[in-house]
DNA sequence: AGCACGCCGACT
DNA sequence: GTCGGCGTGCTC
C-alpha cells in the first residue's frame, strides 16, 4: 500500500478530526518499509495491524488552510468522508510515537469527559517544543569515556596535573561502580567534567595521550553524587501503608501491577513522604517508574532534595519554571525510561512513561490540581483514571483530604490508609476561637491576640499570622461623602497599595494613581478602609517594634529568589512575626513558629460557595500542622464574629476528619457534590444581554433533552457580573448521576446551531467546577 | 485558532 | 472613489 489514510488531530478548538494521506514509500521518515515488518508489532497489541502499531501517536506536518500545522495520528481509517479533491498529503515528523497508546487513550478519555476538543487536549499533553513540531530527539552533548588504555593506566602517572587527575579519577570511579543492573553509564557529560566555563585543556591533553575519547550522547541528567540515603524506620501505621501499596506494585507476573486506589490520610508530620519514598523504592527496584504529582508551590528544594538523595536513578522534575528545552529533556527522560522518578505539577499527569509502576498525588485536596481555564481538567481525578488504564496503583495523600476523596474511601472505591501519629511525638497544637464581636480591634488584632503575640515573641519564638488580603487596604473611601474607589472595568472596589502608591484592581490588574481629592466632593479627606497585609505589616512593626516583621505575599515575593531569601530568614529561627496570605500555608514548615493567628475566618466561611467551609477547614488544619514541632507546643487562634458557629466548633473540637464526615452528611442532605455532579456553563460578552443570549438557548435545549433529570440554575449574572469590561453570565447544571449529565452536555455540544466561542462571545464549559463563579 | 472573503461606513 | 471595520465560513 503506497498511500496510507491517516486520521489526524490538530491543536486548537476544532472539535473535528482531519484525514490525510501518507506516502509510505516516499516519506523520508519511513525510508524503507518498517510499516510492513512484523517485528514492529508491539507485544501488547497483537490484534492491531503493523500499520496501526507503528503510525498511531506519530506527529505529522500537515497542510491546513493556508499553512502547515503539527498534528497527531490517532487512527488509520479505511475510508474517509472527505471529498478526494480536498485530501492532501501529510509528512511524518516522528519515527517513534510522541505519545504512547495509553497516554493517548487518557487524553481522549479526558477530552470526552471534560468536553474539550481532543486536538487541544492532545497537544496540551506535549511539551511546547514538540507542539511546535520540533524533532523529538535527545539533545546531544559531548561526553568523555576512558579508552582501553585509559582504563589500565595508573592514576599516579598523572598526579602532577591536578585537573587531569580529577577527570581520570571521576572516570575510574565510574568504572568501579559498574554493576550489571545499574543504569550508570560509563561516560560523563563534558558539562559535568568542566563546570561553568573552565578550560577544556585538561580534557584535550588526556585525549592526546590516548586515555580518554569523546563521543556524542544525550545530555546528562542530574545524577546524585552520593550514595543514596537509607530508608527511615517506619511506624506500624506507615509500615502497613507501605505494605498495602507494595502488595499492588509487586506481582508474580513481573510485568503487570494492579490498579488500586489508596487514600493516605496522614496528619501533618506523620511521615507521608517516607511512605511515598518506600513505596517508590519497591517500584524502582523492579525497573519501573513512579510519577509524583505535587501542588504548584509544593515543590520546595528540600522535598526535591529528599527524593534525589534517595535514589541512584535519575529523578526528574517538571514544573512551570523550566525552560522549553529543559522541560523537553525531562519529558524525554520519563518517556524513554531514563528517569525512575518523575515529580511534577498539574500538567505532569500527562507525562509519558516507558514502564509506569506507581502514581502518587501529594496534597490531593489542593486546588492547583484543577486547571481553571481552557482545558479545565482535574489532575487528581485524571491520575486515578490513568492508574486504572496503566494498571498501576495510585496513592492520594493528604492531611485534609477533599470531601470527594473521603467519600470515595467511605464507599470503598479507595482503600483508606491512616497515619494518625506525628512522627516526632510533638503535641497537637491547641486551637482557640477568639470572639471579636465585642472587643476593640487594633491592627485587626483583638487584645487577647496581641497579648499572645507579645508573649510568644518574648519567649524567643515566632508568630505566624494569616490574612488573605493583599495590599494596604481593600477600599479607599472619601470620609466626607462616602465615595469609594471603584474599578472602571469591574464590579469591584480597587485596593490601595503602598508600594508603589497606587490603586490596584485585583480582578483585572487595572492600576491608577490615587485621586488627591474626592472626585465627587473635592474633599481631601480620603481614608483607607479595611486591613490588608501591607497595612498590617506597618502596624505590627509599630506595635512590636523590638521584633522584625516579615511579609510574604504575591507582592513581596514578586522578584525571583525573594521567597527563598525570606524563607531563609525565617529558618534562621530568630523571634519574629511572619505575616502573609494563603501562600504561607502551603508546603513550608516553620519549626520555630508556636503561635498561628488566622485573622479573618468569617470572610472565608460565608462566601456563598458550598466548598468555602471545606477550604477553610483545610486551611485551619494545615496551618495548625505548621505550628510547633519538636518539644514546643503550638497554639492556633482563630478570630471570628461567629465563634459559636457549630461548624467551626466541631472542626476545632473533633478535628478535620470528623468535621468532614459531618459536612458530608450535610452535602448529602443538600444533594451537593460528591452526592451529585455539576457542570458550569459560563459566558461573557461586551454587555449583559449578549452574554445571557449565549446561554439561554443552551438552557432551553438542556431543559428539553434532560426531561427533568437535570437541575438548572440560571442563566444568572455571575457574582461579580462585570470583570475586565466584560459581562459574565453562568448556567449551573446539576445531576444525580454522572452519566445523564455527561450525555446531556454531549447532546448540547452537538447542536448544529451552537456557535463556537469567538473573541466577541466567549463561553466555556466546566465539568466538576471548583468554584461556582 | 488562524485566515480569507465580503459587505457597509467614513475618509483622503 | 478607496481604506478598514469585523461578521461568516472554512480548513482534510
Ligand atoms: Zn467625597
Ligand atoms: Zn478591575
Amino acid at each position: 500500500m503506497k498511500h496510507q489514510l491517516i486520521r489526524v488531530l490538530l491543536p486548537g478548538p476544532l472539535r473535528q478530526h482531519f484525514d490525510y494521506l501518507l506516502d509510505t514509500q516516499l516519506d523520508p521518515v519511513l525510508n524503507g518499509d518498517p510499516l510492513l515488518s512484523a517485528s514492529q508489532a508491539s507485544i501488547d497489541d497483537s490484534a492491531a495491524t503493523p500499520h496501526q502499531v507503528k503510525l498511531i501517536g506519530l506527529r505529522v506536518l500537515a497542510p491546513f488552510g493556508r499553512g502547515k500545522r503539527t498534528g497527531i495520528i490517532t487512527a488509520l481509517p479505511d475510508s474517509t468522508d472527505c471529498p478526494p479533491e480536498k485530501l492532501k498529503f501529510a509528512q511524518l515528523i516522528d519515527s517513534q510515537p510522541a505519545m504512547t497508546d495509553s497516554l493517548q487513550r487518557l487524553c481522549l478519555w479526558a477530552a470526552n469527559y471534560y468536553h474539550h476538543p481532543a486536538g487541544d487536549v492532545l497537544f496540551h499533553a506535549l511539551p511546547i517544543l514538540l507542539r511546535k513540531g520540533q524533532p523529538n530527539q535527545l539533545p546531544q552533548t559531548i561526553h568523555w569515556q576512558l579508552t582501553e588504555r585509559g582504563k589500565k593506566v595508573s592514576l599516579n602517572v598523572v598526579k602532577r596535573a591536578k585537573k587531569q587527575l580529577e577527570v581520570m579519577q571521576q572516570l575510574h570511579n565510574l568504572m568501579q561502580q559498574e554493576q550489571p543492573d545499574s543504569p550508570v553509564s560509563q561516560t560523563i557529560d563534558e558539562q559535568l567534567l568542566r563546570p561553568a566555563g573552565q578550560s577544556r585543556q585538561p580534557l584535550l591533553a588526556l585525549e592526546e595521550k590516548g586515555w580518554i575519547e569523546s563521543i556524542e550522547r544525550p545530555a546528562a541528567l542530574d545524577l546524585p553524587e552520593e550514595a543514596p540515603s537509607s530508608a527511615l524506620t517506619l511506624s506500624e501505621e506507615q509500615q502497613f501503608a507501605v505494605d498495602s501499596i507494595n502488595a499492588k506494585t509487586q506481582s508474580e507476573d513481573k510485568d503487570k501491577g494492579h490498579f488500586a486506589a489508596f487514600l493516605l490520610e496522614g496528619v501533618t508530620g506523620s511521615g507521608k513522604t517516607e511512605v511515598y519514598l518506600q513505596a517508590i523504592e519497591t517500584v524502582v527496584a523492579q525497573g519501573k517508574q513512579a510519577l509524583v504529582l505535587v501542588p504548584e508551590i509544593g515543590l520546595t528544594p528540600q522535598t526535591l532534595q529528599r527524593f534525589r538523595a534517595r535514589f541512584r536513578q535519575p529523578v526528574v522534575v517538571l514544573h512551570s519554571g523550566l525552560t522549553d528545552t529543559a522541560r523537553l529533556r525531562a519529558w524525554q527522560a520519563a518517556s524513554n525510561g531514563e528517569a525512575a522518578v518523575i515529580i511534577g505539577t498539574r500538567s505532569a499527569i500527562f507525562t509519558p512513561m516507558q514502564s509506569p509502576g506507581l502514581i502518587i498525588v501529594d496534597e490531593e485536596h489542593d486546588n492547583s490540581y484543577k486547571q481553571m481555564e481552557g482545558f479545565r481538567y482535574h489532575a487528581r481525578d485524571l491520575a486515578v483514571v490513568r492508574a486504572r488504564m496503566e494498571k498501576v496503583p495510585v496513592v492520594l495523600g493528604s492531611a485534609t483530604p477533599a470531601l470527594e476523596s473521603l467519600h470515595n474511601a467511605n464507599t470503598d472505591r479507595y482503600q483508606l490508609l491512616k497515619l494518625t501519629h506525628r512522627a516526632s511525638d510533638a503535641k497537637e497544637p491547641t486551637k482557640i476561637l477568639l470572639d471579636i464581636r465585642s472587643c476593640h480591634l487594633n491592627a485587626g488584632l483583638s487584645p487577647t491576640m496581641r497579648d499572645k503575640i507579645r508573649r510568644t515573641l518574648e519567649s524567643n519564638q515566632q508568630v505566624l499570622l494569616f490574612l488573605n488580603r493583599r495590599g494596604f487596604s481593600p477600599v479607599l473611601m472619601c470620609h466626607d461623602c462616602g465615595w469609594l474607589a471603584q474599578c472602571p472595568s469591574c464590579d469591584a472596589k480597587m485596593a490601595l497599595h503602598q508600594n508603589p502608591h497606587r490603586l490596584h484592581c485585583h480582578h483585572c490588574d487595572n492600576q491608577r494613581r490615587l485621586p488627591e481629592t474626592c472626585p465627587d466632593c473635592k474633599s481631601e479627606n480620603m481614608v483607607p478602609v479595611g486591613l490588608g497585609t501591607e497595612r498590617l505589616e506597618q502596624e505590627l512593626a509599630q506595635t512590636f517594634d523590638d521584633w522584625p516583621v516579615l511579609r510574604v505575599d504575591r507582592d513581596s515575593t514578586r522578584k525571583k529568589g525573594s521567597l527563598d531569601k525570606i524563607l531563609q530568614q525565617i529558618n534562621a529561627g530568630e523571634p519574629m512575626i511572619l505575616l502573609g496570605t494563603q501562600m504561607l500555608a502551603k508546603g513550608h514548615h516553620f519549626p520555630k513558629v508556636t503561635l498561628v493567628g488566622i485573622l479573618d475566618v468569617d470572610g472565608a466561611f460565608f462566601s456563598g460557595d458550598f466548598r468555602a467551609g471545606e477550604k477553610l477547614a483545610q486551611l485551619v488544619t494545615q496551618v495548625a500542622g505548621r505550628a510547633g514541632r519538636g518539644e514546643l507546643a503550638g497554639e492556633v487562634c482563630l478570630q471570628s464574629r461567629q465563634p459559636e458557629h457549630p461548624q467551626l466548633q466541631g472542626l476545632l473540637k473533633q478535628g478535620y476528619n470528623s468535621w468532614a464526615q459531618q459536612e458530608l452528611e450535610l452535602r448529602e442532605q443538600a444533594l451537593l457534590p460528591p452526592f451529585s455532579h455539576m457542570a458550569m456553563l459560563r459566558a461573557e460578552a461586551i454587555n449583559a444581554d449578549s452574554a445571557k443570549k449565549i446561554l439561554q438557548p443552551m438552557a432551553d435545549c438542556l431543559k428539553q433533552i434532560s426531561s427533568g433529570s437535570l437541575m438548572q440554575m440560571g442563566p444568572l449574572a455571575a457574582p461579580m457580573e462585570k470583570r475586565a469590561n466584560r459581562y459574565r453570565q453562568q448556567l449551573l447544571i446539576q445531576a444525580d448521576d454522572r452519566r445523564s449529565l455527561h450525555q446531556a452536555m454531549a447532546i448540547l455540544l452537538n447542536q448544529p446551531w451552537l456557535q463556537p466561542a469567538n473573541s466577541r462571545y466567549r463561553w466555556s464549559i466546566d465539568i466538576d467546577p471548583q468554584d461556582l463563579y
